[in-house]
DNA sequence: GGGAGAAAAACCTTGCCCGTATTCTTAG
DNA sequence: CTAAGAATACGGGCAAGGTTTTTCTCCC
Protein backbone atom coordinates (compact mmCIF):
# COMPACT_ATOMS: atom_id res chain seq x y z
CA UNK A 1 0.00 0.00 0.00
CA UNK A 2 1.22 3.40 -1.18
CA UNK A 3 4.87 2.17 -1.17
CA UNK A 4 7.86 3.41 -3.90
CA UNK A 5 10.53 1.06 -5.09
CA UNK A 6 13.06 3.05 -5.17
CA UNK A 7 15.83 0.24 -5.64
CA UNK A 8 16.17 -3.49 -6.04
CA UNK A 9 18.12 -5.89 -5.72
CA UNK A 10 19.19 -9.16 -7.71
CA UNK A 11 22.04 -11.82 -7.91
CA UNK A 12 22.27 -14.89 -10.26
CA UNK A 13 24.89 -17.00 -11.53
CA UNK A 14 26.54 -17.59 -14.89
CA UNK A 15 27.59 -21.04 -13.96
CA UNK A 16 31.25 -20.64 -15.05
CA UNK A 17 34.31 -18.79 -14.20
CA UNK A 18 34.68 -15.46 -15.36
CA UNK A 19 38.30 -14.01 -17.05
CA UNK A 20 37.38 -10.21 -15.49
CA UNK A 21 40.86 -8.91 -16.77
CA UNK A 22 40.08 -9.96 -20.54
CA UNK A 23 36.34 -9.26 -20.37
CA UNK A 24 37.18 -5.65 -19.21
CA UNK A 25 39.61 -5.43 -22.13
CA UNK A 26 37.39 -6.74 -24.34
CA UNK A 27 34.04 -5.16 -23.65
CA UNK A 28 34.11 -1.10 -23.59
CA UNK A 29 30.94 -1.52 -20.96
CA UNK A 30 33.39 -3.07 -18.66
CA UNK A 31 34.89 -1.65 -15.65
CA UNK A 32 37.34 -3.48 -13.47
CA UNK A 33 40.16 -2.53 -10.80
CA UNK A 34 41.11 -5.41 -8.62
CA UNK A 35 42.90 -3.08 -6.51
CA UNK A 36 40.07 -1.77 -5.11
CA UNK A 37 37.44 -4.06 -5.69
CA UNK A 38 36.96 -7.87 -6.74
CA UNK A 39 34.00 -7.46 -8.72
CA UNK A 40 34.34 -5.23 -11.77
CA UNK A 41 31.12 -3.22 -13.30
CA UNK A 42 29.00 -3.56 -16.00
CA UNK A 43 27.23 -0.56 -17.41
CA UNK A 44 25.08 -1.25 -20.53
CA UNK A 45 24.09 1.77 -23.38
CA UNK A 46 20.93 2.88 -21.61
CA UNK A 47 20.22 0.79 -19.01
CA UNK A 48 19.87 2.13 -15.51
CA UNK A 49 20.48 -0.75 -13.01
CA UNK A 50 24.61 -1.56 -12.49
CA UNK A 51 25.37 -5.02 -12.88
CA UNK A 52 28.86 -6.36 -10.71
CA UNK A 53 30.16 -9.52 -12.19
CA UNK A 54 32.30 -11.54 -10.13
CA UNK A 55 35.44 -13.81 -11.47
CA UNK A 56 33.22 -17.09 -9.99
CA UNK A 57 30.37 -16.38 -12.27
CA UNK A 58 28.78 -14.72 -9.61
CA UNK A 59 26.67 -11.08 -10.28
CA UNK A 60 24.41 -9.07 -8.76
CA UNK A 61 22.35 -6.47 -10.16
CA UNK A 62 21.51 -3.49 -8.06
CA UNK A 63 19.94 0.26 -8.87
CA UNK A 64 16.48 -1.34 -10.62
CA UNK A 65 12.96 0.83 -9.59
CA UNK A 66 11.13 -2.90 -10.23
CA UNK A 67 12.04 -6.77 -10.78
CA UNK A 68 10.78 -6.25 -14.22
CA UNK A 69 13.76 -3.61 -14.64
CA UNK A 70 16.33 -5.86 -13.40
CA UNK A 71 15.54 -9.29 -15.32
CA UNK A 72 15.65 -6.64 -18.05
CA UNK A 73 18.99 -5.65 -17.36
CA UNK A 74 19.96 -9.31 -16.52
CA UNK A 75 18.77 -10.12 -20.02
CA UNK A 76 20.53 -7.82 -21.98
CA UNK A 77 23.66 -8.32 -19.55
CA UNK A 78 23.67 -12.39 -20.85
CA UNK A 79 22.75 -11.05 -24.14
CA UNK A 80 26.20 -8.98 -23.98
CA UNK A 81 27.99 -11.90 -22.62
CA UNK A 82 26.57 -14.60 -25.41
CA UNK A 83 27.55 -12.07 -28.36
CA UNK A 84 31.16 -11.66 -27.11
CA UNK A 85 31.43 -15.67 -26.64
CA UNK A 86 32.13 -15.74 -23.10
CA UNK A 87 28.57 -17.31 -22.39
CA UNK A 88 27.58 -20.55 -24.47
CA UNK A 89 24.17 -21.61 -22.85
CA UNK A 90 22.58 -18.72 -20.56
CA UNK A 91 19.32 -21.42 -19.65
CA UNK A 92 20.33 -22.86 -16.86
CA UNK A 93 21.62 -20.12 -14.23
CA UNK A 94 18.67 -18.68 -11.90
CA UNK A 95 18.61 -14.62 -10.71
CA UNK A 96 16.29 -13.73 -8.11
CA UNK A 97 15.73 -10.49 -6.38
CA UNK A 98 17.22 -10.03 -3.20
CA UNK A 99 16.49 -6.50 -1.37
CA UNK A 100 13.93 -4.16 -2.11
CA UNK A 101 14.27 -0.61 -0.57
CA UNK A 102 10.70 1.67 -0.61
CA UNK A 103 9.99 4.55 0.75
CA UNK A 104 6.47 5.58 1.88
CA UNK A 105 4.52 8.28 3.73
CA UNK A 106 2.37 8.39 6.95
CA UNK A 107 -0.24 10.62 7.78
CA UNK A 108 1.46 12.81 10.31
CA UNK A 109 4.45 13.80 11.81
CA UNK A 110 6.36 12.18 13.98
CA UNK A 111 7.48 12.19 17.33
CA UNK A 112 10.25 10.02 17.23
CA UNK A 113 11.38 9.69 20.92
CA UNK A 114 7.72 9.15 21.60
CA UNK A 115 7.39 6.38 19.02
CA UNK A 116 10.90 4.86 19.82
CA UNK A 117 8.85 4.16 23.52
CA UNK A 118 5.38 3.23 22.24
CA UNK A 119 7.24 1.08 19.23
CA UNK A 120 9.26 -0.59 22.16
CA UNK A 121 12.81 0.50 23.36
CA UNK A 122 13.90 -3.44 22.38
CA UNK A 123 12.79 -2.63 18.72
CA UNK A 124 14.06 0.85 17.71
CA UNK A 125 17.08 2.50 17.94
CA UNK A 126 17.36 6.59 17.74
CA UNK A 127 20.36 8.43 17.94
CA UNK A 128 19.80 12.04 16.31
CA UNK A 129 22.56 12.76 17.14
CA UNK A 130 23.87 10.03 14.55
CA UNK A 131 21.39 9.51 12.36
CA UNK A 132 18.15 11.31 11.76
CA UNK A 133 15.96 8.50 11.31
CA UNK A 134 14.19 6.12 14.19
CA UNK A 135 15.19 2.65 13.18
CA UNK A 136 12.86 -0.18 13.68
CA UNK A 137 13.28 -3.90 13.44
CA UNK A 138 9.98 -5.78 14.42
CA UNK A 139 10.45 -9.19 15.63
CA UNK A 140 8.23 -11.37 13.12
CA UNK A 141 9.90 -10.06 9.91
CA UNK A 142 13.51 -9.65 8.72
CA UNK A 143 12.45 -5.82 7.25
CA UNK A 144 13.72 -2.83 8.59
CA UNK A 145 11.89 0.49 8.11
CA UNK A 146 13.76 3.76 9.06
CA UNK A 147 11.23 6.36 9.88
CA UNK A 148 11.81 10.00 9.93
CA UNK A 149 10.17 12.94 12.35
CA UNK A 150 8.50 14.58 8.64
CA UNK A 151 6.70 10.83 8.57
CA UNK A 152 8.51 9.98 5.66
CA UNK A 153 9.47 6.47 5.78
CA UNK A 154 12.10 3.89 4.27
CA UNK A 155 11.26 0.42 4.16
CA UNK A 156 14.53 -1.80 3.40
CA UNK A 157 15.57 -5.61 3.60
CA UNK A 158 12.20 -7.37 2.43
CA UNK A 159 13.29 -9.93 -0.75
CA UNK A 160 9.85 -9.33 -2.22
CA UNK A 161 7.15 -6.69 -2.32
CA UNK A 162 4.21 -7.80 -0.58
CA UNK A 163 6.77 -8.24 2.34
CA UNK A 164 7.92 -4.87 2.07
CA UNK A 165 4.08 -3.67 2.40
CA UNK A 166 3.18 -6.25 5.01
CA UNK A 167 5.60 -4.43 7.25
CA UNK A 168 4.75 -1.21 6.59
CA UNK A 169 1.12 -1.99 6.87
CA UNK A 170 1.78 -4.02 10.48
CA UNK A 171 3.63 -0.40 11.65
CA UNK A 172 0.48 1.53 10.52
CA UNK A 173 -1.53 -0.26 12.59
CA UNK A 174 1.31 -0.07 15.54
CA UNK A 175 0.77 3.63 14.80
CA UNK A 176 -3.22 3.56 15.17
CA UNK A 177 -2.92 1.56 18.32
CA UNK A 178 -0.60 3.95 19.88
CA UNK A 179 -3.06 6.95 19.61
C1' DG B 1 75.85 -33.99 33.33
C1' DG B 2 72.33 -36.66 30.98
C1' DG B 3 67.68 -38.63 30.25
C1' DA B 4 62.59 -38.37 31.00
C1' DG B 5 58.77 -35.80 31.51
C1' DA B 6 56.30 -31.73 32.12
C1' DA B 7 55.62 -27.04 31.64
C1' DA B 8 56.21 -22.94 29.17
C1' DA B 9 57.07 -20.31 25.33
C1' DA B 10 57.24 -19.72 20.65
C1' DC B 11 55.28 -20.41 16.22
C1' DC B 12 52.08 -21.22 12.74
C1' DT B 13 47.66 -22.23 10.65
C1' DT B 14 42.75 -21.45 10.47
C1' DG B 15 38.87 -18.85 10.85
C1' DC B 16 36.16 -14.92 11.40
C1' DC B 17 35.30 -10.02 11.06
C1' DC B 18 36.08 -5.69 8.82
C1' DG B 19 36.80 -2.60 5.37
C1' DT B 20 36.44 -2.07 0.28
C1' DA B 21 32.52 -1.17 -3.59
C1' DT B 22 27.43 -0.60 -5.48
C1' DT B 23 22.37 1.09 -5.38
C1' DC B 24 18.81 4.15 -3.29
C1' DT B 25 15.92 6.84 -0.18
C1' DT B 26 15.45 9.66 4.27
C1' DA B 27 17.37 14.06 6.80
C1' DG B 28 20.47 16.39 10.42
C1' DC C 1 29.10 11.29 5.97
C1' DT C 2 25.86 9.25 9.46
C1' DA C 3 22.26 4.34 9.17
C1' DA C 4 19.85 0.16 6.90
C1' DG C 5 19.56 -3.87 3.71
C1' DA C 6 21.30 -7.59 0.34
C1' DA C 7 24.26 -10.07 -2.78
C1' DT C 8 29.26 -10.67 -4.07
C1' DA C 9 34.71 -11.49 -3.09
C1' DC C 10 39.35 -10.36 -1.59
C1' DG C 11 43.08 -8.75 1.49
C1' DG C 12 44.36 -7.65 6.06
C1' DG C 13 44.32 -8.06 10.88
C1' DC C 14 43.45 -10.17 15.15
C1' DA C 15 42.21 -14.00 18.00
C1' DA C 16 42.08 -18.61 18.96
C1' DG C 17 43.53 -23.12 18.74
C1' DG C 18 46.77 -26.50 17.70
C1' DT C 19 51.55 -28.04 17.02
C1' DT C 20 56.36 -27.74 17.56
C1' DT C 21 60.31 -26.23 20.06
C1' DT C 22 62.69 -24.62 23.99
C1' DT C 23 63.35 -24.57 28.88
C1' DC C 24 63.27 -26.29 33.31
C1' DT C 25 62.79 -29.52 37.10
C1' DC C 26 63.63 -33.96 39.19
C1' DC C 27 66.52 -37.73 39.94
C1' DC C 28 70.00 -41.00 38.96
Amino acid sequence: MNLEVVNAVGSGDLGIEIDLNRLATDVKEVEFDPDKYPGAYVRLEGVEPLITVYRTGKYIITGSKSDEEAYSCRKQFLKLLTDEGVLGEPEDEWFSMQNYVCTGELDQVQNLNALAIGLGLEYTEYEPEQFPGLVFRPDDTPVVILIFSSGKVVVTGAKDIDMAEEAFQSLKEDLDALV
